[in-house]
DNA sequence: CGCCGGATCTAGCCATTGACAAGATACCGG
DNA sequence: CCGGTATCTTGTCAATGGCTAGATCCGGCG
């Protein structure tokens, strides 16, 4: 057991970022309370400060773990497609980090270790583009990739805010992503058996 | 002049509601304090309760009058590519009524008024896939529906998140997403000259 | 004209929160 | 064994959302 019931928590770091991600997930970025966080550690309201300073700290912290993770989760897609769809699971997966990752107002933007784990995965996400066949690219591969990232991007923001939920009937959402990329971005070849 | 300093306010909602979409174009909904719009519209801190009930009961006018706008702003739209474009542009020119829709989290999103006005955008979002050739429409119309949204949504929230401005290098966001969206949609046909 | 009821706004209060400061306690290297 | 530092606690303050009770204004009706 991690935790007996010392005077030092062992390792409240971690505890507070778990606890934070539970929240986060559960209600949102906005229903995340420091004191809160610290009474389900079982420590003193203030002992969070020690680690991330403020809220913008912790967030910061959210933040930086969620790029480092979706970078090794789209490292893994074989093809542009399967990096959407990676993309999509990603959400679906981890939505505490998701959300955190993209409403930049609520971290410190400039931290250096969110810097790198961010840049790790905006490289990961450039090279995808490079799979596609070459007349998939249009005449700016860069539009491409914007493309690319605003499709999945949208599809899995609208569906973590419910908005998909009728149109998908069920279906799973990684599947939908992967018929509705094939569609777009290989229209009438790409099609699985 | 709307405001001499009477007892009555004598239009205090509309007054608020304006803050309101000051203070979050400004700084994110998180920012947006009742208090803060009693002190701007020189009313006492308690005023704004009458009015909305309470924070959600703002957000859920703010929401409300969104839909609303955005309906009329993508019914003037010709074809699907350029609804695509009006989305970017509402979020462009309403990122404050944009930022506060898509997150349902922050108002009642069973509130009559709002299920109206989000019908009427959602049904004037789907008429927009009819204006497709037929040979776009992919097996799934409905998925076809779902591809176009995404797309739009995904730039537009990008774009607001401050994530596409090096990817745009200083073009005007709704000509890069008109070029994109033909790159995407019309292969290789749809380019202006 | 007077007055009454409802709409609008004010004043006061409480619990919660984030942030800060000062002090207590536990761990670690020498 | 001892001093220093990291970790945690206690106490405090200003700001906020939300509630209740009361003041003020407006319009209609006798």
């Amino acid at each position: 057991m991690t935790s007996e019931r010392t005077y030092h928590h062992g390792d409240l770091r971690r505890a507070l970022l778990t606890a934070a991600l539970d929240v986060v997930a559960a209600d949102g970025p906005d229903a995340l309370s420091l004191r809160d966080l610290a009474r389900r550690a079982g420590v003193s309201h203030a002992a969070p400060a020690h680690h991330f300073k403020d809220r913008a700290g912790l967030l910061t912290a959210v933040a930086a773990e969620g790029y480092a993770l979706f970078a090794d989760t789209l490292a893994d897609a074989p093809d542009l497609r399967e990096r959407g769809v990676a993309y999509v699971r990603f959400a679906t997966r981890h939505p505490a980090h998701f959300q955190v990752m993209f409403r930049p107002e609520l971290y410190r933007a400039d931290d250096p270790a969110l810097l790198t784990a961010k840049a790790r995965a905006t490289e990961t996400l450039r090279a995808g583009i490079s799979t596609l066949p070459d007349a998939a690219h249009g005449e700016d591969p860069r539009l491409t990739g914007v493309a690319a990232w605003s499709l999945a991007h949208g599809f899995a923001t609208l569906l973590l805010t419910g908005n998909l939920s009728d149109a998908l009937e069920g279906r799973a959402p990684e599947d939908a992503f992967r018929a509705l990329a094939g569609l777009v971005f290989a229209p009438g070849a790409a099609e699985e058996p």
